[in-house]
DNA sequence: CTGGACAAGCTTTTT
DNA sequence: GCTTGTCCAG
């Protein structure tokens, strides 16, 4: 937070903090204090009018987000702010199903939570019964149907599906039935089924409405339809809602997020007030009219003018580097510069990315230049294939229907235990119409299996048993030293360091949850470790560059701001050009830009190495939105230019290549009319150098001019 | 049944 | 370039 307004409240801010009730909607546009305004509004229900903390309801959008506004609401509040129900959708959910949701037929509460991985192992699971081939329907495929289903709240057998195809509805049908017998539930299932619980216990949803007086919702810009419903149904009583949102950082929509909810608030809530905030404390003048003049382009949006009595500041720095090679060094050698001569430490200095293959050149540049760094998201911890495996066995030891985790650790470590087995064991299981599990305890009691087999299901089984046994006061940290000493896992590791520490790392985490509880059972451990999310474990103490996503940066703010890979394909991303998404790709190069307190380094790359394979690039459209005299260019025309580059090249590809390229390139004359994959049809008016390096200068009705690579030309 | 060798497919973004 | 899946010899 920036210091001038630390103590005292604008007058926009004082209104929206000091609202009497009823539905209010701040349109906060970025760094005008959003989070603040929640956490002080709560402080102000508490402290001024008493409101119990338990009858407050603040949901945010990450985890780090809801630990972020407790810890400063229990700074601001006498009482004790523990009973404040403040969290995400998923957690406020997961809270209320497991108190209520044995109160539905067919649930019960020890369920535990299937996370995407294993979401898509059910899916292919359900393809394979089915008779469905992957090559047809990607199972991948069928989950986002899925999903995006329960996002509107659609169950299998809803009439609103018609529009699916038949197979992704055999396999949803399927997939569900499967999942109720694991005692699972999936992402989206902690909403949809809270739905579900909400209309056929209108008793149970009573309860709560008349428990949350008040209910705050932050980044309301990316709730979705089921989101959106639960707000709407628990704020039905007190009607005292407030949501703080800003329509330019909606950056969800293809997770369901639907920019309406926000666009539409005071149609939707009788007697709504708007409070805008336009006031920016974060960034510089230079940085917020770039951001301004960005998402001028975009159609679908509140008007909003945002102003900062900030300084000036350092223009933006444009790079383009020849490679993503040369991209990782500028970005790197920049951060000494800012480092070492300008004061900056590097917890100031982040770097955001479109994808998260993107770090890994960077990490490599940064570690080759002893940069200290800390990355947030990508391959996640949680997804490791030795931590997956043990939650498996705490999963299955919780809860043995658990299917697709038991079938993940049967053979785990190897015990003889193969595909041939397994598959009996299906058929058997679905003949008797019983879990998993008990298939195997009646393939022991009956012998349907070879003794071979039977001799080393027996033995896994008593192990399982035992470990199931496992006396509850017995702590997790045991129970999971228990799980590595005797299934033998540890063993199998021993000449695997990085993953013993890895298996470290997770005893520490079940030591500081065990801690932290008063009575922490494995169950809540699970649910605790399947919401989590490297983003939450992001610390800002450490004195280390961040890397991160440009999704994961929203919230966030840092002095020193890179965004790389400022590319068309890369962002806007290619799928999103063809999909007509290019709005929110380009309110999410917003949120990258407006993290920025000072400076915003740009760069992208005129060749970058994808699957495996060179690719050129040409650089993003959005780039050609800022205002030029904001902008810095660095090495701009430098590969457009630099000739011997362009032949040097050449000579070291096979010839046949050279040669396929230059009769393409040839082909181009002045005049002509051309077709380009992202600006459409063009007409040529230059044509520099020849061969593979051929830069183009066309004009484009909808884009202007723009230089290419020829082989980028249809 | 295991494990190695090879092929295929693949990349948005996250709770 | 990396990860997952498949095939085959042992």
């Amino acid at each position: 937070m920036v210091s001038n307004q630390k103590n005292n409240l604008n007058d926009s801010q004082q209104e929206a903090v000091k609202h009497p009730g009823g539905p209010l909607l701040v349109l906060a546009g970025a760094g005008s204090g959003k989070t603040r305004i929640i956490t002080e509004r709560i402080s102000y229900l508490i402290n001024k009018h008493n409101v119990s903390p338990s009858n407050i309801l603040a949901v945010t959008f990450t985890n780090k987000a809801a630990n972020e506004m407790k810890q400063r609401v229990a700074r601001l509040v006498q009482k004790e702010a523990r009973n404040l129900w403040i969290g995400t959708f998923h957690s406020t959910c997961l809270r209320i199903l497991k108190r209520e949701i044995n109160k539905l037929d067919g649930y019960s509460r020890d369920f535990i939570i299937y996370d995407d991985a294993d979401q898509i192992k059910l899916i292919k699971d359900c393809m394979v019964r089915l008779n469905i081939g992957e090559r047809l329907l990607s199972p991948k495929h069928v989950g986002s149907q899925i999903d995006s289903a329960k996002n509107k709240g659609l169950g299998p057998d809803s009439s609103e599906l018609n529009d699916y195809d038949k197979r992704v509805l055999r396999i949803y049908s399927l997939y569900e039935v499967e999942l109720r017998k694991s005692n699972a539930l999936d992402f989206g299932d902690l909403l949809h089924v809270t739905i579900m619980l909400f209309e056929k216990k209108p008793e149970v949803l009573q309860n709560y409405q008349n428990q949350f007086q008040h209910i705050l919702v932050d980044e309301y810009q990316d709730t979705n339809h089921v989101q959106y419903r639960i707000v709407e149904l628990l704020s039905r009583i007190h009607k005292n809602i407030f949501v703080v949102g800003d329509d330019n950082q909606s950056i969800y929509g293809w997770r369901g997020a639907d920019i309406k909810n926000i666009l539409n608030f005071e149609k939707d809530y009788s007697n709504t007030q708007i409070i805008k905030l336009e006031r920016n404390y974060r960034s510089t003048k230079t940085i917020l009219e770039a951001a301004n003049k960005l998402i001028l382009q975009n159609k679908n949006r509140h008007d909003k003018n945002l102003w900062t009595e900030n300084a000036t500041g350092d223009q933006i720095n444009y790079y383009e580097a020849r490679d993503d090679k040369d991209e990782a060094k500028h970005v790197s050698s920049q951060i000494g510069i800012e480092t070492k001569n300008r004061g900056y430490s590097y917890k100031d200095i982040a770097i955001f990315f479109r994808t998260n293959t993107q770090s890994r050149l960077i990490e490599e540049e940064l570690l080759r230049s002893t940069v200290p760094y800390k990355i947030v998201g990508g391959t996640e911890f949680y997804k490791r294939a030795e931590i997956k495996d043990i939650l498996a066995f705490l999963k299955v030891i919780t809860n043995p229907s658990d299917e697709i985790s038991l079938k993940r650790i049967i053979n785990v470590p190897p015990r003889g235990i193969g595909k041939i087995t397994v598959n009996k064991l299906d058929e058997i299981a679905r003949e008797k119409d019983v879990p998993f599990f008990d298939g195997i305890q009646l393939a022991l009691e009956e012998k349907l299996l070879p003794s071979s087999a039977l001799v080393k299901l027996e033995k896994l089984f008593n192990l399982l048993t035992r470990l199931i046994e496992f006396p509850e006061k017995n702590d997790i940290v045991s129970l999971i030293n228990d799980v590595l000493h005797k299934t033998g896992y540890l063993d199998m590791l021993e000449k695997e360091e990085e993953r013993r520490e890895n298996i470290g790392e997770i005893l520490n985490l079940a030591a500081e949850f065990g801690k932290e509880r008063d009575k922490p059972t494995l169950n809540d451990f699970l649910d605790n470790v399947s919401l989590a999310s490297d983003l939450d474990n992001f610390s800002e103490d450490a004195d280390k560059v961040t890397l991160m996503t440009l999704h994961s940066a929203k919230g966030l703010e840092f002095p020193v701001v890179f965004i790389i890979g400022m590319e068309e394909n890369l962002i806007p991303h290619f799928n999103s050009t063809r999909n007509g998404q290019v709005e929110e790709e380009r309110r999410l190069f917003y949120v990258g830009i407006t993290r920025a307190k000072e400076k915003v380094y740009l760069a992208g790359a005129t060749r970058r190495m994808t699957f495996g394979k060179q690719q050129a690039c040409i650089p993003s459209r959005f780039i050609s939105e800022l205002p030029k005299e904001l902008i810095k260019w660095e090495n701009f025309d430098y590969s457009l230019m630099d000739k011997t580059r362009g032949s040097k090249r050449s000579s070291t590809k096979p010839i046949s290549r050279t040669r396929i390229t230059y009769e393409k390139s040839g082909r181009y004359r002045v005049g002509q009319k051309v077709v380009h994959s992202s600006f459409g049809e063009g007409l040529i008016k230059k044509v520099e150098g020849s061969g593979d390096e051929a830069k183009v200068t066309v004009f484009f009705p909808a884009y202007g001019f723009k230089k290419i690579i020829a082989s980028y030309l249809e």
